[in-house]
RNA sequence: GAGGGUAUAGCUCAGUUGGUUUAGAGCGCUUGCUUGACAGGCAAGAGGUCGGCAGUUCGAGUCUGCCUAUCCUCACCA
């Protein structure tokens, strides 16, 4: 059969995704076999594929596949999260652009839409990861609103609540004026903004004096209820117990003293509200202050700031600052830099609120959570993300979990007047009604419940045990939970891999996952965060279609050491569509010999086979390792190396028939096998080349696939053998190197003398590898010489003297210069290592075997000295 | 304000409990190679006193302290 010259991942990905799918490779039940678990972190159900998804899920396929290599029983749960704010916020948009307004439909209209909206476009993203070879359970895709998963909330809120881990309070919270609701503080972000600070004149009451206040906020001046400075402030000592009047609105305000305010902080005077500011709230209980809300929840003034009443509260910012320059009570303005509190998802600036929420009293779980992970029982890759952990932890407050919003869990809390009965139905929370207020005649109706939803992490925390219905089937949950890893982005830590700590402890007693294997970021090369607005991510769709997916898995993987900052360059898709390629051209050139059965295997041959298994062993070795340390990017690499390296460039050279001719059936087998065998190894980074390249490199029956392939046995490497082969490769590449220097074709047949030595003599009496060397280095012959010869080109490989016997004109100045240059190096370091013999601390001290590679160390170096000095008298004046 | 990370080749990074011929990879760079797998390729080569200083040790890229630079997390900021 011809193959195409080039692996074209279009023809292929398609058929041997859905090859997989029917052959139930990827679903799961359970079993004898040792269970390997993952659930994915769910994408938000709005989600296109991005590159943190493909990178994510990139490297859980990667386990997943390469357990099930392993031959566990593996299960790696889909599914997405329901986004309140997100979805909701997209709905409310797909609906007015059909005339509807959100206000005016019932709640149970407004969620019919929304469901309707999610079944239509919602889990775009599933079918995307399919593209990129992800190979999920499918059968078990969950959805964070789904039946099991919404009974699992509810069961934990009851829990909490129950319990006094729950509670209702009044807090100053983080308000989002655009998506109208309350966020927790893991949703909010600080960053630094170029913003003014206005310094606005307050008159003292009774009096010609007026004290001048900095605020970066004119427009809640209507709110203010007092002025507060430093009881230690000699400034203003003489204004204790006296008034100010409130600019604008005229209202009469008390000064009052407080070691909160810095006295060196602006004029030293505070202006205090309430009702819109964290610290000014706690001034306000401290001094009993009036609280009065002048900003609504859409952001705009209300009746309570008497002027500017329906300005949003930037407009209002304006207005009110010119009303301050009108009245003369404005005395500057400067530029100032800082911290503005911005929502996550809308970013819009938040505003402090004064609100009624639903809390989890997070110190009363978070112990077991904590001490687990500080003592490894839960392990986190890489381990530094324990001290982030660790401080938040240590300092954790109370989670917000109630949302102003409809699509979500409704929060299962009824009320009758002030009282709250908390229950999985209406049902029992009347029944609990009707007994505590000794009422039997109260009637559902009577019980109104929470119109809030729950934070769409209250819901997330629990994945790894509500995916597998853990809270009604405990024999499955058992199975696979613990999960074995969990691999996210570490800027979800608090917002979910802690929680789910928690949770697991709390519900379970137990960890949801054995190992957290923190990604990095994606940036662009300039380092900048991925983002839609600055344009700089690529679109992941089109570049699989560019590359191929084994080609975007491999550029994912090979720079993405874990938890550090990936640096995305297409290039590196580029570099894993050629490897795709080479190993597709390695597979043609098999594919073009023929077997002749009567030949024997030669020498050469036998040799160079011996030589790979020992290759193929080390690297196994060092792969395995990387894999236990998650260190996926160095397992990818060792296999690229070997696969390209070691067996494309050395072991085909060595094996490869002359032109036409045809091989031995011994070379052939291991040939092939040996490519299985990489296919194997690569599967689980590069899943539909090494599919396609396994079954086209020979005969497969049915139900043979790479996929479900035996990884290559453990072999023991040998040593010796790669010491010789790494010497015969050194003297290839210098013959190589004289053949480039001098014009010398690589058909032209060269002779090589080398000087007897150890080294030299079991080199030459192993017709093995004298036959590789011929082979590999077109040489015609390798012969010893008690001296260097005269004439030819001379090199030093190992710790042995070569000479190609060569009639070209030797540049005696360059040769004599780069001796020299060698000779002052090998003295040096001769030097350097009898000096640490001279040691007698050294000698006594350190361990034999150290001891004794310094010796060998200064015998070969001694040996090389004399080799050089032996060619510089030859050719040296 | 509290806590933490990082510093190794032009770039991005490895370097595992201190000892492996006095530092590795990929990309980039230089030179040479088109008739037999692959130019999306092959071969060869150049390039680093491991941020600085001090210390521990027989021995430090690796451990400790200080300094410098840089990044991050949390909290606060009229």
């Amino acid at each position: 059969m011809e193959l195409s010259t080039r692996f074209n991942p279009a023809d292929v990905e398609d058929k041997w995704y859905s090859h997989w799918e029917s052959k139930g490779y990827f679903h799961s039940e359970p079993d004898d076999r040792e269970a390997y678990s993952i659930v994915i972190p769910p994408p938000n159900v709005t989600g296109v594929l991005h590159m943190g998804h493909m990178l994510n899920n990139t490297i859980q396929d990667i386990l997943i596949r390469k357990a099930r290599i392993e031959g566990k029983n593996t299960c790696w749960v889909p599914g997405t999260d329901h986004a309140s704010i997100a979805t909701e916020a997209k709905v409310v948009r797909m609906l007015r652009e059909k005339g509807i307004k959100k206000s005016d439909l019932t709640r149970e209209k407004f969620l019919e839409y929304a469901w309707e909206w999610k079944e239509k476009y919602g889990g775009i993203i599933l079918q995307q990861l399919r593209k990129l070879g992800a190979s999920c359970d499918w059968e078990r895709t969950s959805f964070t609103m789904d039946e099991v998963r919404s009974d699992g909330v509810l069961k934990v809120f009851v829990d909490l609540y129950n319990s006094g881990k729950l509670y209702r309070g009044l807090r100053m919270v983080n308000w989002d004026p655009e998506a109208k609701t309350v966020l927790s503080n893991e949703e909010v972000l600080h960053n630094d903004e170029n913003a003014k600070l206005y310094y606005v004149k307050y008159m003292i009451e009774g009096s010609d004096e007026f004290l001048t206040v900095a605020t970066k906020r004119p427009e809640t001046i209507m709110g203010d209820t007092a002025v507060a400075v430093n009881p230690k402030d000699e400034r203003y000592k003489h204004l204790e117990g006296k008034r100010a009047i409130v600019p604008l609105i005229n209202r009469s305000v008390p000064i009052i003293q407080d070691d909160y305010v810095d006295v060196e902080f602006g004029t030293g005077a505070l202006k205090v509200t309430p009702a819109h500011d964290p610290n000014d709230y706690d001034i306000g209980q401290r001094h009993n202050l009036e609280v009065i809300a002048t900003i609504n929840e859409d952001g705009r003034l209300n009746e309570k700031a008497q002027i500017h009443v329906g300005e949003d509260r930037f407009e209002a910012r304006k207005t009110v600052t010119n009303d301050l320059e009108e009245a003369g009570l404005l005395v500057k303005v400067e530029e100032y830099v800082t911290s503005i509190v911005r929502s996550e998802r809308t970013n819009s600036v938040v505003e402090p609120m004064l609100s009624l929420q639903w809390y989890v009293d997070m110190k009363k779980i978070v112990d077991p959570a904590l001490e687990n992970v500080l003592n490894n029982t839960v392990q986190f890759f890489p381990e530094k993300f324990k001290n982030t952990y660790r401080h938040w932890m240590e300092n954790i407050r109370d989670w917000c979990i109630s949302r102003q919003l409809w699509w979500g869990h409704r929060i299962p809390a009824w009320y009758y007047g002030e009282e709250v009965f908390v229950a999985l139905t209406a049902e029992d929370a009347l029944t609990q009604a009707q007994e505590k207020l000794n009422k039997p005649e109260l009637t559902i109706d009577d019980l109104k419940q929470d119109e809030d939803v729950l934070d769409t992490w209250f819901s997330s925390w629990l994945w790894p045990i509500t995916v597998f219905d853990g809270f009604n089937d405990p024999e499955t949950l058992k199975y696979y939970y613990p999960t074995n890893v969990l691999v996210t982005g570490w800027d979800i830590i608090f917002l979910w891999v802690a929680r789910m700590i928690m949770a697991g402890y709390e519900w379970e007693n137990e960890k949801p996952f054995h190992h957290v294997y923190f990604t990095g970021m994606v940036r662009d090369k300039q380092r900048r965060k991925m983002s839609k607005s600055l344009g700089n991510s690529p679109d992941a769709l089109e570049l699989l279609e560019k590359f191929g997916a084994d080609g975007v898995r491999f550029g994912m993987l090979s720079c993405s050491p874990a938890g550090g900052d990936l640096l995305f360059d297409e290039k590196l898709c580029d570099q894993g569509k050629n490897f795709c390629n080479k190993l597709w051209s390695a597979l043609n050139l098999i594919k073009g010999w023929t077997v002749d059965d009567s030949l024997p295997i030669p020498a050469a041959n036998q040799k160079a086979i011996e030589w790979f298994h020992s290759v193929k062993a080390s690297t196994i070795d060092a792969v395995e390792k990387n894999f236990k340390e998650y260190r996926l990017s160095e397992a990818l690499i060792s296999l690229y190396s070997f696969a390209w390296n070691d067996y494309c460039s050395w072991f085909l050279e060595m094996m490869k028939p002359d032109y036409q001719k045809p091989i031995d059936p011994v070379s052939y087998q291991a040939t092939v096998d040996f490519l299985s065998d990489i296919c194997t190894l690569l599967h689980p980074f590069m899943p539909f080349v090494t599919e396609e390249i396994w079954h086209l490199l020979k005969e497969r029956s049915e139900g043979e696939d790479c996929i479900v392939s035996q990884p290559p046995g453990t072999e023991t490497s040998d040593e010796h053998l790669l010491a010789q082969f790494k010497l015969i490769k050194d003297i290839t590449s210098n013959v190589r190197d004289i053949r480039n220097k001098n014009g010398l074709k690589k058909k032209e047949l060269l002779d090589l003398m080398a000087v007897k030595s150890d080294e030299t003599e079991a080199l030459v009496s192993d017709k093995g590898l004298v036959d590789v060397l011929k082979k590999i280095a077109f040489v015609n012959s390798l012969d010893l010489s008690d001296t260097a010869p005269d004439g030819g080109i001379a090199f030093i490989s190992g710790k042995s003297a070569f000479n190609v016997m060569v009639e070209v004109k030797v540049d005696a100045e360059a040769e004599c210069a780069k001796l020299k240059a060698d000779l002052e190096h090998q003295l040096k370091f001769v030097a350097g290592v009898e000096k640490k013999l001279a040691n007698e601390r050294f000698v006594n001290n350190a361990p034999e075997q150290v001891v004794q590679l310094e010796h060998k160390k200064l015998a070969d170096g001694k040996a090389r000295i004399e080799q050089i000095e032996a060619r510089m008298a030859q050719i040296c004046g």
